[in-house]
DNA sequence: CTGTATCCGCGAGGATACTG
DNA sequence: CAGTATCCTCGCGGATACAG
């Protein structure tokens, strides 16, 4: 907590969103029904390891982004889905991703297969 | 470029800004004047390096998101400023820091002196 | 099924010195 | 004034193995 950067909330709002899998796993949880630990993992064809899913959502789950929510079950499941918090955050990425697209147009990134994998347009 | 999230318009514009002095760089010039080298590099208290300042500006400048303007002078004068694209980006900043202050509320992170150096509130 | 526990490579970011 | 050029540190993220 050294950084004077760090009491700017906006810098914090995109720290919060800055992990590497994290607009992964809100894309994922911004249609409203809980995913489980699993679904999360399986539905990237990249090599999301257990480790990172974990450690980016225990991060989310830190900064109040989302809920896990345990059943006493064997065998266990774990559901993840958005706080209120997580829902206004993901209304924020609406226009983030219109600006994105218009990047990409200008930057002529290679022809748009973009959506094809794991990274879903948000409703 | 084999990243697939590259492909998607969000995760390109949350990477855009998620250099370590990006949003203190465009939140300097998001009032609309022009800043120069200097101006940029002492107007925080930290240790903002003059590699760390020049690698941010270059790659926001790559992006499309500010200009870099030389005057031929004697001693040189090299006047940075938002692009059109940049100030759409600026924009979206509001929503976001809006949801930093709910966070920083929430988080109970140590009394807010916030905005006292460097990084002001985007107009 | 849903996780920890280690170990490690790599690259963003930092310190310092030098320059047109 | 407005930058390069080097060198180095540090921790994010990855690979793999193990556990309740």
């Amino acid at each position: 907590m050294r950084d004077p950067r760090l009491h700017c909330p906006l810098t914090v709002a995109v720290k919060a969103i800055s992990g590497k899998w994290k607009l992964y796993i809100l894309s994922m949880l911004s249609d409203g029904t809980p995913k489980r630990y699993t679904e999360l993992l399986k539905s990237t064809c990249e090599n999301l390891t257990e480790k990172m899913l974990t450690s980016q959502l225990r991060e989310l789950e830190k900064d109040g982004i989302i809920t896990r929510k345990v059943y006493p079950e064997v065998p266990p499941r774990v559901e993840y889905m958005l706080t209120a918090s997580g829902k206004k955050l993901c209304a924020i990425f609406e226009p983030l991703y219109e600006w994105g697209m218009e990047y990409m147009k200008n930057q002529r990134h290679e022809k748009l297969p973009w959506l094809e994998m794991g990274l879903r347009e948000l409703s």
